[in-house]
DNA sequence: ATAAATTTTTAGGTTTACCTAAATAATAAT
DNA sequence: ATTATTATTTAGGTAAACCTAAAAATTTAT
């Protein structure tokens, strides 16, 4: 797998937090498929840089600065994840990626794809054109609706 | 910067060999900010895995295979940064943001994202959400068209 | 054609994110 | 309460992508 970042960490411990109690080497190697030294290692890394409070033996809790990004992180995640859902691409992928996606993304695209969720999601009526689109991947054809009359017109997209 | 890929490497050398006649280890270190001598064993790597044909002191080329992967990734940059741009997205920052996404992207994902920008070159006539999309961005109002009737009705996000 | 300047390579670091194996601490079973 | 089991940490690797400094090859200037 990729090379695990900050942010991977931190989200991580977030969401194991809000199930167990208490977050333990083992969890996070398991979860992350490592091996559980490595995770000493990063709780060490993450305690010096306040992301987390740990003390030997105990697992470990984030802290403000932690849940910060934890929550910010998550934010990101779904919705790229949505956003990735809303043009077609399965749940699966759509989580796959997003996870890729999250840490690398400028905040400035970040505030678009925000948007476009929102706008999506909010007038569900204006988006036609999504069903339009998802015709054109499977088919290749655009469907072209005549306003007040119910059927469809389809124009293949050689013609064009 | 990020750790970079073998992609990153040879989408460069593609680049420069584009231009210049031969690619030596200074374009390549200085387009990357890093040190010649590293861009020595960066050479002897791709080589050693088919990329380029590399002789000490010459400057490089690009196989076959290091050609089919430079353009592939050069088309899904090109789709990505089309894609930002699309949905609003600044020129300089869709480059940035399709540099670092082209590498992680799976191919599912970025065949949904390549017919969606086909989508909206080839039916321009379709894509009057696209003009809502950015006016709900710097607004947060949703432009409803009412059909036979030229005049814009504002609908307030609020109130749906 | 030789000296000077430049480019490229070599050799030997450093850092970071992992690893394994063994030691130590905590927990569970009798 | 000891013992056995499990979890965690320590100590000491490895590999990869960088680095610097110095050596070697190439190119340019005279």
């Amino acid at each position: 797998m990729r090379k695990k970042t900050i942010e991977d960490y931190v989200e991580l411990i977030f969401i194991l937090q809000n199930k167990d109690e208490k977050v333990h080497t083992n969890n996070v190697a398991n979860a992350l498929d490592i091996n559980p030294a490595s995770v000493t290692e990063i709780f060490q890394k993450l305690s010096e840089e306040g992301y987390i409070d740990y003390k030997k033996y105990t697992g470990v809790t984030l802290t403000h600065k932690g849940k910060k990004i934890a929550i910010s992180t998550k934010k990101k995640h779904d919705t790229l994840k949505n956003f990735l859902m809303i043009l077609g691409i399965n749940k699966k992928t759509a989580d796959i990626d997003a996870c890729k996606i999250e840490h690398i993304v400028n905040s400035e695209t970040m505030e678009r794809l925000t948007k476009f969720v929102e706008f999506v999601q909010q007038f569900k009526d204006g988006t036609i054109w999504l069903d339009h689109f998802k015709h054109f991947y499977d088919t290749g054809e655009y469907v072209k609706r005549n306003h007040g009359n119910s059927k469809k017109d389809l124009v293949s997209s050689k013609q064009k």
